[in-house]
DNA sequence: TACACTTCGCGCGACTATCGCGCACCCGGA
DNA sequence: TCCGGGTGCGCGATAGTCGCGCGAAGTGTA
């Protein structure tokens, strides 16, 4: 959460912004849309979100039958520039695949997005269950180990407004839904130097997470392992995983 | 590769064209850009791309010292969108999850984005060695199993434009570089149903791939597999493989 | 130290790209 | 047959966007 400089009035393209509002307005529940639900959808008037309807469609963002407009697979080339461009999420692989290796659980290396924790680079598959986000993934930082052991390196009164005015919805019976409930698995995450997560996404998983920080000390990222909680302890699990986590965390500090 | 519609002057909105093109400048070999870089990169004047990067940072797709831009993960909601809104990939998880399984490789669900193909779906990791797309990869579609799959349902004129005047850049010892040998290819994958690709992009590694139809008949996508070569006959490893297969074809065929 | 070169931020006046209204039309459902 | 939703498109107005050109700041070299 970088400062925001101030914006002058002169340097900002309305154009850019409605053409990016144009493609997030496509999702889950609308994966078509006419170019009037996709103006109603952004607050662009129907004339204008035809326009860049077809200006997307002339670059091959989306397909249209003439009536509905769909994104194409080319869209995915715009996240594939952050993928190329950050060097991170390519350092870290072979440490994530060998920590997938050695614990038999999916990891992961995910870094903070405003309010969500971003998954960003991926490996190892988990045979037992299907748990498992794909790359590009989010969700709120409060529901995954990874989130909140980013949360615990983010100054209290950061944290205080992030969690303040939040709604906390259950993914499970025990997903923590009060602020002072978040807050205490990131004062246990800040104290103890790594967050355990149980069960808040999905049932019977668990997620142990170290945060990644630079040399000068500013935090990146996140590693985290995902695990079946099965019969095995949270003590058991925390011991034979935290090692591969350190190493990783230490090893990825001078990457840089 | 739908027929595009002849676009009228006043539906083309500049602006986002730009917008893009400067996300897309940044890469691999470009991580970081100043307003400068991004000009020449993009053909567009200095301080219209300064104007065009403040516009995304404002947008929180870049982050900037006052000097480098650089993308942010947001940009990964981007392709979010797509990942959202397109069905198909979702629906077809469960059956990644159970070829992966089986077989012990890496299942991919891919598309044709023009002369690419695109992995949007995957599940399994290779325990032997790191070959492994992550979603959202692209590569030129006679480079996989994948492509060719597709590519053997596409009208035969389309193929020979595809093939006409492109270079085929080798991967491996092995990796076919005239049109004539991946001709061949596309070919054998249209006679046989399936297609079979051997070392195309990196060394013992095989594909093996079906493409996915909707009830009308038009391709959709593809349903690969990777496995290391090792001491196994390509006989051998498409026999255990295409029950798999062509169960996941046909189960996909009705999801539609 | 001074010079040459490159970059940046920004103000400005000019222009054209973009806007949204309004119309004619088409289609499917009641 | 009417109604409500959609589309394509012409048009005139406006303000959003453009790129020049300035001064300042940084970097490498003589």
């Amino acid at each position: 959460m970088t400062e925001k400089r101030e914006l002058d009035k002169r340097d900002w393209i309305a154009g850019l912004d409605k053409g990016i509002r144009i493609i997030e307005a496509f999702n889950d529940a609308h994966p078509r849309l006419t170019a009037s639900t996709a103006a109603r959808r952004t607050g662009i008037t129907r004339t204008a979100a035809r326009r860049y309807l077809r200006t997307l469609e002339h670059l091959g963002y989306v397909e249209s039958d003439g009536q509905m407009f769909w994104l194409t697979p080319r869209v995915l080339r715009l996240g594939w520039s952050y993928f190329d461009s950050a060097k991170l999420p390519r350092a870290v692989q072979p440490y994530l695949q060998r920590i997938a290796v050695a614990l038999g659980g999916a990891t992961y290396y995910a870094v903070l997005d405003e309010t969500d924790v971003v998954f960003v680079a991926r490996d190892g598959s988990s045979q037992i269950q299907n748990v498992g986000f794909v790359l590009g993934a989010r969700v709120s930082a409060n529901l995954a180990a990874a989130g909140i052991a980013m949360l615990a390196y983010r100054p209290k009164e950061e944290v205080d407004a992030w969690l303040a005015g939040r709604k906390f919805v259950p993914y499970t019976q025990h997903t923590a839904t009060t602020a002072d409930a978040v807050r205490e698995n990131i004062d246990n995450a800040r104290v103890r130097g790594y967050a355990l997560l149980e069960q808040q996404l999905a049932p019977s998983v668990r997620g142990i997470a170290v945060a990644i920080r630079k040399r000068d000390g500013t935090m990146v990222g996140s590693i985290s392992v995902s695990l079946p909680m099965g019969t095995e302890t949270s003590e058991r699990a925390v011991a034979r995983s935290l090692p591969y986590l350190r190493e990783a965390e230490y090893a990825l500090m001078s990457a840089f």
